[in-house]
DNA sequence: CATACGGACT
DNA sequence: AGTCCGTATG
């Protein structure tokens, strides 16, 4: 049986609400591992994502692997039900053809208890390629929203290029063309990053060695995700770190200060490591910045970099977060140029609800993958770009 | 070429929104002077004529006169795809086709740039009758809206009344009759304001200290009469300060003609001074005046008149401008009546986004000048009331 | 016909 | 800033 209980109900809400228009009915797999939901749009042209680990649970207990298959709608309808800090506790028998949503009030004064229905949804899971990708951008979450509803305004498609001048995005419309130049902190580094697979977050988190079967493997090689079936192809996206360098880099981007206004808050030397994840420290020039990123850049065992803090289990810092809300972060093995549809760009963008910062990750001819990774898990979108030039 | 950058691209945003439901299409008319739009209603019915200053800008450009031809609604879109606090530049090429608008961000981290096509427009540019008010009333511009759009909400026109007791709106509807008297602090005088050109303003802007109070014993009469050309001699317009008043008038800055008719007005500007600004485009471009007095100007800051300081009312307000807010100033010659439709008004209103202060000028059987003034600009309406007692 | 997005008003 | 209404899109 499942029983898995959640902090706060607005996770599940804002979760729903990002995904609602594009699935209509999905599984929500349960194991002990946690919750995971994979599904492809209605025109079956992006796919999503859903993590929700067992550590982000406030109680979390899965006697074995279910798949409780779930209207997406009306699930939206139940959430609705509860308000947003009600602890929401997720119950299903096993064989169960119901599940059970419990919300009680923070001062537990008041409990709600609702019944969904489930159905058999087959799970054509699809096969998620393991992808090396040559540019990785990570930046705030509403910026992106912005942007991509701005350009969806003037035309249908984007064409997002990143290059060592930054990343553009660029729509031609009707009535008028526009771009948008995101120009990042700090020199532009190699690809450092790469979408972590559930077991490694789970590491990252605890380093509990809970994690079932490429365990081991997990954090060398960086899986994009548990792909049912077909995942054969072995070749694990870790990034490619051949031309990783990029020639000026100097202070890492935490050092940047864009506004100008003095940061009283200087690094300090130790605990925090900010931003690194930029392999390519070793340049040390004197920058009054000190060091603080020692890993050897090359192969970065645990690409650890704040990343895997910020949204890791480690929840200490999530405030600090917004220390860095403003950042942009751009990394780039070698220019990327690709077209994707506005459309889809503006219906991943509504996830920014659920975290402050969103990750692309992009290499030419291959699907764009857009993650927010929020406190309790992630939610990943992969949309293929659009060929031609239409 | 044309390039004009602007502090806010707020400015920008609020103008269109201000005027987007009036009018369709419009040429932005921009010569050395500042940039000028002057269209028609969709109806016909009202005028907008909207002034963007030289030195309203924080650069400005602009080597020869051009009409820049736009579709208001494309013009709308592409500014949603600014920030409010962006600075937005206008660029044109001599002949383009397309305005280029780049907004960048403060910590410009994000430069987004929009190219907007242009297009032909017959400017049938309205000669603005040069009008001689009767009454003047300067009052809060929130004030103004709420008034209006409590009367539409009850009737389809109001009926506008300047008498010693004050300003009077009155709307008769199927439901209930209402009427809302606007007292106005002090004694009312003689109309002493009258609409300032562009270049007027500028002074004002500056030379606000300068000006020497009630110069002329006239003030007990506002004098419509004098046109002339010297106004720039003496005081501006300055508007009494304390109760007392001041007088100065001399010619309205546009001519108006709604009816079609058009007297055409040429005002030279003395060698010296300049006062023109007039939005009649067509003359507009033969006369290149040159910024004398651009001195000063380096504070484009909103002219405000004296009147603010003058009132003292215990108004406690909350900001420090708001202690002007509240301020009702009313001056009139003679009783005024007339009745407008409510809609345009409510129409008008959406400009006080824009500033906080409104200005109504009247007189019998001649079409209403409602006039925002704000940082760098203003925006006239011009409405012709009804005529019977529909 | 229903859903979602954008704009307006309080 | 939030809520509601209207418009547009699927």
């Amino acid at each position: 049986m499942l029983e898995a209980k959640l902090a706060e109900a607005s996770i599940l809400k804002k979760l729903l609400d990002a995904i609602k228009e594009l699935v209509n009915d999905a599984n929500f797999e349960c194991n002990e591992e946690g919750i995971n939901l994979q599904a492809m749009d209605n025109s079956h042209v992006a796919l999503v994502a859903v993590k929700l680990q067992q550590t982000g649970f406030r109680k979390y207990r899965c006697d074995r692997p279910m798949p409780l298959g779930v209207n997406i709608a009306s699930l939206t309808k139940v959430l609705k039900c509860a308000k947003d800090d009600d602890l929401c506790t997720l119950k299903a028998a096993d064989e169960a053809d119901v599940l059970n949503l419990v919300y009680e009030a923070k001062n537990s004064d008041r409990i709600a208890e609702y019944d969904l229905k489930l159905m058999d949804i087959d799970s054509d899971q699809l096969a998620i390629p393991d992808t090396e990708y040559d540019a990785y951008i990570k930046f705030p979450a509403n910026e992106f929203s912005r942007i991509v509803r701005d350009l969806a305004s003037l035309g249908e498609s984007v064409r997002i290029d990143v290059s060592k001048e930054g990343v553009r995005f660029a729509s031609d419309g009707e009535a008028a063309n526009g771009s948008v130049l995101l120009k990042g902190q700090g020199p532009i580094t190699g690809v450092t990053n790469r979408p972590k697979s559930s077991e490694e977050e789970d590491e990252d988190a605890e380093g509990s060695g809970v994690k079932k079967e490429d365990a081991a493997g997990a954090k060398e090689k960086p899986k994009v995700e548990e792909i049912s079936e077909d995942d054969e192809e072995d070749e694990k996206p870790k990034v490619k770190k051949e031309k990783k360098t990029k020639v000026k880099k100097e202070k890492a981007d935490g050092d940047v200060d864009m506004d100008g206004e003095d940061d009283e808050k200087e690094y300090e030397d130790e605990g925090e490591e900010e931003v690194d994840n930029e392999d390519s420290d070793e340049e040390g020039d004197g920058k009054k910045r000190k060091k603080k990123e020692s890993s050897s850049g090359k192969s970065p065992k645990k690409p650890r970099t704040v990343n895997g803090q910020a949204k890791g289990k480690g929840k200490g810092k999530s405030k600090e977060d917004d220390g860095e809300d403003s950042e942009i972060l751009i990394q780039m093995n070698s220019h990327v140029s690709l077209t994707f549809s506005l459309k889809y760009l503006v219906n991943f963008s509504k996830s920014a609800s659920l975290t402050n910062k969103v990750e692309l990750y992009m290499s030419n001819d291959v699907p764009l993958l857009v993650s927010y990774d929020f406190g309790p898990g992630y939610i990943r979108y992969y949309l293929a770009p659009k060929i031609g030039d239409d």
